[in-house]
DNA sequence: ATATTGTATATACTCTATATACACATTATA
DNA sequence: TATAATGTGTATATAGAGTATATACAATAT
């Protein structure tokens, strides 16, 4: 289980979590039925409180993502990753309409944003 | 001087205000030396606090656009408009960047980032 | 029984936004 | 010219939402 919590971040610790579990659970890292780390482990790994943990898992339970039993553990769903995928596309598109934003306020052309996109895309 | 608060934005109104008073000083729409609204008369107008309309000129001015004195009002600051180009630039590049890896995350190809940012570049 | 799991309660800190009262500068007017 | 009235920015104290926490509780497995 890898997550890591960045300070420099503007994401909260919960949402840092939430957001890497769902990724791992997209790329196929986690499947259907994998139990994730007791929310005193994950927080104790990451030296966290684990009522932050909790507040994790309970976001990732109201999406649909996974399931908490007491005394048993939290454990992946089955996902409908089209649906997912189709979530990321509109974080993106929201992301890119803000950038267009910026771009006009600063009088940056198409042109230059797409160069930019190439730029970015490719050297990940 | 047209302010627009949108309670739907996520942005607190403070930094909507600072945003968009930097757009028009950026486009020439208020010029050095003009004379912004009263902190009262924009309060007023937008139906929000004097306080948080004082906080969003405190920020103005922290960064250097504007200049308030008491008594008298608040005015804009002569503008190194390239280097603010390049404030907007650097922006407009977190926000791609974000986007990026949203796709990524998504399965989402270069190419459909780019018509999508054709859309909505294009359609503002 | 004991250990491991998730859960619930009460608390503290930061950020956003506010009401109210204060201090300074300009303008009207006696 | 004095001075009251108005308009300007400023400072203090307060309230609410969001994030993160320590601690104690409840259910399950071994």
């Amino acid at each position: 289980m890898d997550i890591i919590i960045s300070n420099s971040s503007d994401a909260p610790i919960y949402e840092q979590i939430v957001s890497q579990i769902k990724a791992q659970i997209m790329s196929g890292a986690l499947a259907e039925g994998d139990a994730l780390p007791s929310m005193r482990a994950l927080a104790q790994s990451l030296r966290i409180s684990i009522i932050t943990t909790k507040r994790a898992y309970e976001e990732l339970e109201r999406e649909g993502f996974i399931e908490s039993y007491t005394g048993k553990g939290s454990f992946v769903k089955h996902q409908n990753k089209e649906l997912v995928r189709e979530e990321y596309m509109k974080q993106a598109e929201q992301l890119l309409t803000q950038a267009c934003e910026k771009a006009h306020m600063g009088g940056i052309s198409a042109r230059e944003l797409h160069e930019l996109l190439d730029i970015i895309y490719g050297g990940e």
